[in-house]
DNA sequence: CGGACATGCTGAGGTTACCTCAACATGAGG
DNA sequence: CCTCATGTTGAGGTAACCTCAGCATGTCCG
């Protein structure tokens, strides 16, 4: 799914429209990571372990909101890309840690600034007035 | 990607809020779908149909955003369901046009109506005003 | 009229980002 | 120490896309 797009109907109803806002911010995020060749799911765990510092794959499942094997995959190819490193948990012998490595961190530093400049850019276009509301009525939606 | 989801970070980016909206969306949409067992895709593909009557798959690709090929394959789908036919274009030996069957019909308007019930739902918790105004600021925003 | 090239659809097969289920190691409580 | 819970991962599956090639038909032009 892909998944939500316009189809340039004719009912301009909220939905529509919010989709095709939608369709718009990601297209743009994603050229926005194109430097990097890295993936929207990469990114948002680069995301994670930058706010978090090193956290076990399951943690990172959560934050991503994804099965706790899925984080695995995303570990492998960041770690694949020598982005992030697995050490063991030494408060838990079962478990695994997962942190940035130096090049990571310098990755995960620019793709926060590039997100911010690209979001920057986006909403820019509004003036304070509307960019205030948005934000108010989203935060309303978002519960 | 699937793809864009807050992931509860503190830092609360319009950019973020709008991203935990849409997942909200996404996933009440997409229950307001269960009961007939469609996926996204294929509910899109009944909205073109429904607004334009009988197409071609290439046309309903066009629609919606995907290769043709990728078209063929949800009509495929559609088909196998029952709600839609293949019929030869009389117009043009090559092509072939996609309708809605009678229970094509109906599941589309049916859907069509439980869509916007629950966008109703969905938008309103909004007063008028505000309501108003997450429109014109989106419609700025989409362009 | 008869190539030559364009257009419309679809078979075959690939990719991505998820998923579940089961195995295996380790931890923790009675 | 036995049982049950927890953390990670191998194996294998799925949905929704994709490209590429093949075939039928249409169109144009010399």
């Amino acid at each position: 799914m892909i998944e939500h797009t316009s189809d340039g109907a004719d009912d301009e109803s909220l939905a529509e429209t919010f989709w095709a806002v939608a369709s718009r911010l990601r297209r743009q995020t994603r050229e926005s990571l194109a430097p990097w060749d890295i993936t929207p799911s990469q990114s948002r765990a680069l995301g994670v372990l930058g706010r978090h510092g090193e956290v076990r794959p399951g943690t990172l499942a959560e934050h991503l909101h994804i099965a706790p094997r899925s984080a695995t995959e995303v570990v492998d190819d960041l770690q694949t890309r020598g982005l992030v490193e697995r050490r063991p948990d030494p408060a838990d012998r079962r478990a695994t840690l997962v942190a940035l490595t130096e090049e990571g961190n310098r990755v995960s530093a620019a793709i926060r600034a590039a997100r911010r400049a690209e979001a920057d850019r986006f909403f820019g276009h509004l003036n304070d007035t509307d960019r205030a509301d948005l934000a108010r009525i989203l935060r309303t939606l978002r519960a």
